[in-house]
RNA sequence: GUGGGCGUAGCUCAGUUGGUAGAGCCCCGGAUUGUGAUUCCGGUUGUCGUGGGUUCGAGUCCCAUCGUCCACCCCA
């Protein structure tokens, strides 16, 4: 035998029994998205490298260590997209898409990050982004999150909690970093390893550190909220009234730092107590000054991204019931006549009750193994044929789930199957 | 990139102080040449992750390596 090839790290086969819950997550977002009248959009899996350099920033993290960048065959830099919105914003820069307009947009697919794997932490995952380009106020922040609360409760998930913060602007957060990091150096003893390296690269992550001897520091350092403009302050109230307004629980935890550099006022996490260490299923921010970073017009942007993985993983845990996909009827047959009639049986009831999830035993054996696999395939009704039931142009129709088995002519299958099996009849 | 746990049949796992590999599930066949979910009988499946080493002998001990899981880090 050759040997096996293997998978590459970190990224996964996701079989058909995880599938059924995949597409019901991607369903129930396309529709909660839509209903808020957000449009789907398709961009390429590469992009120039430089896209996410110039966005992301180039002493992040992503950038810096996790990317998955190669020269092409003419030499050029391209990167597998480790997030979408700065694909998203240099497709809507592309195509004149952010020229003085106000743009709802939603996209989904794979992402990557040479990262090592771990629960929820894959090397391709998934992500389900959303971006309201050309709105600047804080009702556009409330309805992105309205919107992410709807799909939770459309999902059945109950474990998520919303927290949130404004970073304010670049010059107020550059005034608070500076203030922080003379802080931070007045207790520089008191620093463990990590927040002395972060100290110089990102100071604000320091005031994310799960360390425990450094709570106390952390705790008398100065406050982001205390230090933002007038404008984020009434920003971050007015995004506060309409949560409050419409009933949506959150804290605001002043320490919530992005690791992106685009972001600018609101940022905010959905968080969950059950799946360990990545416990943020859903985030995003403004992002004020991504668009013209990127070479347009000034144009402020809000965003989200949801982990796809993880909200699979998390409606696992929390035991919601994965979307059916089992056949409504499995079609058993026994008898060289019944085997041929079957096909042409089979065909014509798919053209009369379009949708119908018809599957045929192929496997061969007996009624009683045929039957056994009917079961096993969860199907609601087989629709059993034998040589008899082919001379008098009948079969039939076994209720899988209790119930007689009845006979049924050819002519009638099409009513009494949708009956039995519980479809819907398809519009006149 | 750092640390720890784990790699045995398609799946879940057992395998004692080292003595050349087992169970359950699944699958297939039969009891049941026209009726399943129960029961009974029978059957198949392994480079014991990989490569070295120690030993008369390694699934078991040692080293390396790969994979995987969890945590750090980072983030969706």
């Amino acid at each position: 035998m050759a040997k096996f090839i293997e998978p590459v790290r970190g990224m996964n086969d996701i079989l058909p029994d995880a599938a059924a819950r995949w597409r019901q997550v991607e369903d129930t977002a396309r529709a909660v998205l839509e209903s808020y009248g957000y449009r789907e959009i398709r961009i390429p899996v590469v992009e120039k490298t430089e896209l996410f350099k110039r966005s992301i920033g180039d002493a992040t993290d992503i950038v810096e260590k996790e990317m998955y960048t190669f020269l092409d065959r003419s030499e050029e830099s391209l990167t597998l997209r480790p997030e979408a919105t700065a694909g998203m914003v240099r497709a809507g820069l592309s195509n004149g898409l952010l020229y003085n307009q106000v743009q709802r947009l939603w996209c989904a697919g794979p992402m990557f990050r040479h990262e090592r794997p771990q629960k929820g932490r894959y090397r391709q995952f998934h992500q389900i982004d959303v971006e309201a380009f050309g709105l600047a106020g804080p009702d556009i922040d409330a309805e992105i999150i309205l919107m992410s609360a709807r799909l939770w409760q459309r999902l059945g998930l109950k474990d998520v909690q919303l927290q949130i913060n404004s970073l304010g602007t670049p010059a107020s957060r550059a005034l608070y970093r500076e203030k922080l990091v003379a802080y931070l150096e007045q207790h520089r003893e008191r620093l463990d390893e990590d927040s002395k390296r972060r100290l110089g690269l990102n100071p604000l992550r320091v005031l994310d550190s799960k360390e425990h001897s450094m709570r106390e520091v952390i705790a008398g350092a100065p406050s982001l909220l205390d230090h933002l403009d007038e404008e984020s302050r009434r920003h971050l109230e007015g995004l506060k009234r309409i949560l409050d307004d419409v009933g949506i629980k959150y804290t605001v935890n002043p320490r919530l730092v992005r690791g992106l550099d685009y972001y600018t006022r609101t940022v905010f996490e959905w968080t969950t107590t059950r799946l360990g260490a990545q416990d943020a299923v859903c985030s995003g921010g403004r992002y004020d000054g991504l668009v013209e970073h990127l070479g347009g017009k000034p144009t402020p942007g809000i965003g989200f991204a949801m982990g796809v993985e993880r909200l699979v993983a998390l409606m696992e845990e929390e035991g919601v019931a994965p979307a059916p996909d089992a056949p409504d009827v499995y079609l058993v047959r026994v008898g060289e006549a019944a085997e041929r009639a079957a096909f042409r049986l089979a065909e014509q009831l798919r053209d009369a009750i379009p949708g119908i999830r018809l599957q045929m035993d192929c496997s061969g054996g007996g009624f009683g193994n045929q039957l056994k696999r009917a079961d096993k395939s969860g199907a609601k009704l087989a629709l059993v044929l034998g040589d008899d039931e082919v001379s008098s142009k009948s079969a039939a129709l076994k209720p899988l789930r209790g119930g007689e088995q009845e006979k049924v002519t050819w002519e009638a299958l099409p009513v009494r199957v949708t009956e039995l099996a519980g479809l819907k009849k398809s519009a006149p």
